[in-house]
DNA sequence: AGCACGCCGACT
DNA sequence: GTCGGCGTGCTC
């Protein structure tokens, strides 16, 4: 018997190996392997079984890694559908599939000293008092962790010892499982009734759940369309417990933001009693590599039957897999920005279509993409209009920056209703949360005499001044440098440099100026130096010690404070003004979950908008909470360029630190795959251009754009133009399928 | 990926 | 004469 072999190390090749006697019933597709390689070992997955191979020197498998296979052959065949769509070696698509922490050579299961009584010959020993005690809670228990154990009665391990030299008990490793929320106490809770949106919805899943719907007629991929608030979640979780009363299992995407206690909680309290009772395991990465490995391996045992995690959880062993879901569909977390540059989202698409399961995508504010594939009948549409408690959407109203009279220096913060409108919050004792999407203090500074502006030496953008520590910063590479406080221009030395553009730290300044006696807390990644800052913000916030919550992107996501009757968004069109085609629509969605942040309690809940383009389609539209209205536009102007959802693009970028070889490259490149592509219908290649940030990171970077209705074809013929291009070793190419950023 | 082999320039 | 540059090829 000989095995296929697919090496760790990307080679784009697969390696055939003799299956020695002793491990033949150990080896199946899938297994993962150490095999020799040359003067060397490496770590590889087996990819088929052969009885003959055409090379004759075959060497045999070292050993074998894990009790078992560790790749399903259904995720095996998802990894050669992404190395093949995405342009990557199947090593590397292999690579994401399998966890790091259940892909290392040792396992990962953690060891601890148990204690257990021995059957008793005979009478008790002679004991001391200590050594009573113990010894009647190791006889209650019957089986205790040794840790533990010294925990409960407050003795040490030497008294143990004693216990185990008189022959009372043995002291034993043994393999236990973490579990990272072991400590949670959980409610169960009970299925909520429905209302009658959400039971079209859920019926039209459950259809195709049953066996032997999964007719070719009708798709098997949902898009539940659902304002905050109208009970997405009970939906998901009435059609999961659907699926295991089926005996199958189920996938829960969400964004790694929303991966909070209280999310899984729900979930947890859901499957935790009854008769379809079962473990939820979580995946995301803040877990230890030990307990990921654990999570995974009660997957992979059928233990676990709900997974909910992150983007990678899309590769969960489930099986078999009934159901996924993609909660918040339009997150662009979803998509990998590292190698296998997959989409999470169009990942379990796929794999739902191959494994017969149903895919759910949910979301208030659903991507174009996905709206488009409803509307052209390749998703089925679900509607949630109604909020579950029956309350109005929050009162959005938009405010005319350019109109905002300016009394101190520098550009306008709070307009006057704004300022009010936190003003009569801080008198009820209601909370307000503010929104700005850029940290620090302002964006630039600048000379207004000579025109100076501080750059990043190592990036084409400008340095932004943080206050607090009087340092001008850059947020894409981290370099740091004093600011200064005369221009630093030989011949100029202005001291009256100007800082120009606002972050949140002027933000909070201008508050604490404004309501001395407000309690304002800043959030953003410069405040959250430690993994607990979030939680611990969050949760001063929720108990009102806290009035006006300030902050970027991390607020606008899945929070739920029943005091929060105000949000503020301070600039809403800095997201519109980018040289990207989705500027509008990353625009809408902002605005759309920011508004969902305001009234879930019993006050009704009010936005404020300011903005200096305060009549762009997306922001009106926002106001009006009009999706469809705004989508109907929208597609318009994707139709008219041609840009996705109507095309799908491939972005090519080649990166080096030597412009002018970054440049002839990439005009090389796209010469050859002109070629390559020569009368194609309805393909278009644009560029070499340079990338939107032409430096980053001291790397200039020069893009290819193709945009084309067929990617499964055009992926093929761009990874055999990489294969045999002649790429300079001091430059580098990555190929991003359907980019989410142009970079 | 890593490591051989191999074929041309500047040094003890 | 040798040390070392990195182009090319190979690993089942």
């Amino acid at each position: 018997m000989i095995a296929r072999v697919t090496l760790e190390i990307a080679l784009r090749r697969e390696f055939d190996y003799l299956i020695p006697e002793e491990l033949v019933d150990r080896v199946e597709v899938g297994t993962r392997v150490k095999v020799p390689f040359g003067p060397r070992s490496v770590l590889g997955v087996v990819t088929a079984l052969a009885d003959e191979s055409p090379h004759t020197n075959l060497r045999p498998i070292e050993r074998v890694i894990g009790a078992r296979s560790l790749v399903t052959p259904r995720v095996l065949d998802l990894a050669r559908w992404i190395a093949a769509y995405y342009c990557c070696p199947v090593e590397l698509a292999l690579k994401s599939v399998l966890p790091e922490a259940v892909r290392r050579e040792q396992a990962g299961w953690r060891e601890r000293l148990f204690v257990r009584t021995i059957p008793p010959s005979g009478g008790l020993p002679k004991l001391t008092r200590r050594q009573t005690e113990v010894w009647n809670v190791i006889e209650e228990l019957r089986e205790v962790p040794l840790q533990e154990l010294v925990r409960i009665t407050g003795s040490t391990s030497e008294t143990v010892r004693r216990l185990e030299d008189k022959g009372l008990v043995q002291i034993a490793p043994r393999i236990t499982e973490r579990d990272p929320y072991g400590e949670e106490h959980i409610v169960p809770s009970q299925p909520l009734p429905l209302n009658p949106e959400q039971a079209v919805a859920l019926e039209a899943i459950l259809g195709s759940l049953n066996p032997g719907a999964v007719a070719l007629a009708t798709p098997n991929v949902f898009l539940l369309h659902g304002v905050t608030g109208s009970g997405k979640t009970e939906v998901y979780l009435q059609a999961i417990a659907h699926a295991l009363s089926q005996g199958k299992g189920a996938i829960v995407l969400v964004p790694e933001i929303s991966l909070t206690p209280q999310t899984i909680e729900r979930f947890k309290a859901r499957f935790c009693t009854g008769p379809l009772r079962t473990l939820v395991a979580v995946l995301h990465s803040h877990l230890s590599s030990g307990e990921r490995h654990d999570e995974w391996h009660k997957i992979r045992e059928g233990r676990a039957r709900i997974v909910i995690g992150a983007r990678s959880a899309v590769f969960a062993p489930v099986e078999p897999l009934g159901l996924i879901i993609v909660d918040e569909e339009h997150e662009h977390s979803y998509k990998q920005e590292e190698t296998p540059r997959y989409h999470a989202r169009d990942v379990a698409v796929v794999r739902g279509q191959r494994e017969g399961a149903a895919v759910v995508l949910g979301s208030a504010t659903p991507s174009l993409e996905s709206y488009h594939n409803a509307k052209r009948g390749r998703y089925h549409l679900l509607e949630l209009t109604l909020r579950a408690d029956n309350r109005k959407l929050p009162v959005v109203r938009v405010v005319d920056m350019r109109q905002e009279r300016n009394r101190s220096k520098g550009p306008p913060v709070f307009s006057q209703l704004l300022r009010d409108a936190i003003l009569h919050r801080l008198e009820r004792h209601e909370q307000t949360i503010l929104f700005l999407n850029r940290r620090g203090f302002s964006t630039s500074l600048q000379c207004p005499q000579c025109g100076y502006v501080a750059g990043c030496p190592n990036c084409s953008v400008a340095l932004t001044y943080h206050r607090q520590d009087q340092r001008l910063c850059c947020h894409i590479c981290g370099h740091q440098t004093p600011a200064p406080r005369i221009c630093p221009q030989a011949d100029c030395r202005n001291p009256a440099i100007r800082y120009a553009g606002i972050g949140t730290q002027r933000v909070e300044e201008a508050l604490r100026h404004l309501f001395p006696h407000a309690r304002v807390q800043r959030m953003d990644s410069d405040i959250l130096q430690r993994k607990e800052d979030y939680r611990r913000i969050l949760g001063d916030f929720r108990v009102g010690r806290i009035d006006v919550l300030l902050g970027t992107q991390m607020i606008a996501k899945g929070l739920h404070f029943p005091n929060v009757t105000l949000v503020g968004v301070i600039y809403a069109d800095l997201s519109l003004h980018r040289a990207d085609f989705r500027a509008a629509e990353r625009t809408f969605q902002l605005l759309a979950q920011v508004s969902g942040r305001a009234g879930r309690g019993d006050v009704e809940g009010e936005v404020i908008v300011q903005a200096f383009t305060p009549f762009h389609p997306a922001i009106q539209y926002a106001r009006r909470h009009d999706f469809v209205s705004f989508y109907e536009q929208e597609i318009e102007f994707r139709q008219q360029l041609d840009y996705p959802p109507c095309s799908r693009i491939a972005l090519l970028t080649l990166k080096g630190r030597n412009e002018d070889k970054v440049k002839f490259t990439a005009e090389h490149l796209k010469r050859e795959l002109a070629t390559a592509v020569a009368g194609w219908p309805n393909l278009v290649i644009a560029g070499p251009a340079p990338a939107p940030l032409l430096r980053a990171e001291t790397f200039y970077r020069h893009q290819i754009m193709l945009r084309t209705r067929h990617m499964s074809r055009l992926s093929r013929t761009l990874a055999s133009v990489q294969q045999r291009f002649p790429l300079p070793d001091d430059l580098s190419l990555t190929i991003d399928v359907d980019p989410v950023n142009l970079g």
